[in-house]
DNA sequence: CGGAATGTCGGTAGTAGTACGGATTGTACT
DNA sequence: AGTACAATCCGTACTACTACCGACATTCCG
């Protein structure tokens, strides 16, 4: 086996996207594709079997989530790197998507040529941002890093983006309507959104709800 | 000039799907890829230039949609065919395509197989819709079809889904907030929608919003 | 021409959510 | 034992949105 020989497998439910990503990449002979999976949930077990260096993760999936896969991966491999490759450029999924253990964020705007420089830099243990992504943690610190929501904040969420009010929610879960109404807020201002509409997309984008 | 050669132009904001497009389809000889198009806006000007058999969009993009997109195309070009490429599998979202003008629609998780088929089907006049389309036509045949909302209620329906209040819009569209009030009104009701968090999740389906 | 749809605007009353204040429990970690 | 956080609850005043009623001008189509 050629050491120098990068391999790398690709989570994303979208098989244009995979055949696009395996098509570009071939061009570098120091990258080889090993591996394929169209589901967060079956990440682990294709990984295991593959034994990638770089693992190429969309962050929208059905089922499991990209950043759920990315911890499993990361804390049970330690050999697969976690290049993020998201098409969202907001600070809480940059941050979150570290938190999670990713080596790197790149967005899927940007062209095959910095793809490949990304996994290179993975691979040899760096990590790497996207140019427009460092330029917004710069103007953007991620100040409060600490912004995961609990449990009871995140079904309150999935209550408030399944479009029941505060009053719905307090008696499905035979609660006060000021304790949803405390939650509320206090899930806004952890995410730092203003609004209903930004609080829905969040839980969209999460998929903390089916859509 | 081939006559037998289809000249294909894409229209993604996302480089590396029209990387990955590029990629797939040089394979066949009787495709040619004669523009590229990464916003809506662009698309008549760029498809005047190209004059392209087959326009492959992509619905949700930034700034113009690509429903309006094709709107604007179907109504301009009689040549140029639109073969809509989105990810959203709605029946409102594919009744919608239609009424603009598509001729066909797939899914992004179809292989580059089908969507060469697609393109040749479409390139001879006929219409393609991915098969998992077709089945749920079927199953749920578009009840009410005249669900579909005014370029002014998308516009409004836009601003809210970006979390924008009815006071926001008003004084960003110089109108007055009963009339906002009375377009969030009517959008609902077409819509048979409820709640705001429905309304949001309508937009970002539809690809009215970035996300 | 007549009707339908669209886009514009208003009154009034009621409901929902927000922004300030607070407070009490329990659990969990140091 | 003490601190930190999560989860629960309350008062008050304000803003935003909703539901009902109405109106008028324009445009498009049969």
């Amino acid at each position: 086996m050629n050491p120098a020989l990068i391999k790398v497998m690709l989570v994303d439910d979208h098989p244009m996207v995979q055949d696009g990503l395996s098509a570009c990449l071939s061009f570098y002979d120091d990258i080889a594709i090993v591996g394929n999976c169209g589901d967060g949930s079956a990440v682990l077990e294709t990984a295991k079997q593959c034994q990638p260096n770089v693992i190429l993760m969309d962050i929208s999936m059905p089922k499991l989530n990209g950043l759920e896969a990315t911890e499993i991966i990361t804390e049970s491999m330690d050999s697969a790197k976690v290049l993020i490759f998201s098409m969202h450029e907001s600070a809480e999924f940059v941050t979150n998507a570290v938190q999670a253990g990713a080596s790197g964020y790149i967005l899927k705007d940007t062209n095959s040529e910095e793809v490949y420089q990304a996994i290179k830099s993975i691979a040899q243990g760096k990590s790497y941002f996207s140019s427009s992504i460092a330029k917004m943690l710069i103007d953007n610190p991620p100040a409060q890093a600490n912004a995961r929501l609990t449990a009871r904040e995140q079904m309150i969420l999935s209550y408030i983006a399944k479009g029941q009010s505060s009053k719905d929610i307090a008696q499905t879960l035979t609660i006060s309507i000021r304790t949803v109404e405390a939650h509320r807020r206090n899930i806004k201002s952890k995410l730092n959104l203003d609004s209903l509409a930004e609080l829905v997309r969040y839980a969209v984008n999460q998929g903390l709800i089916d859509s």
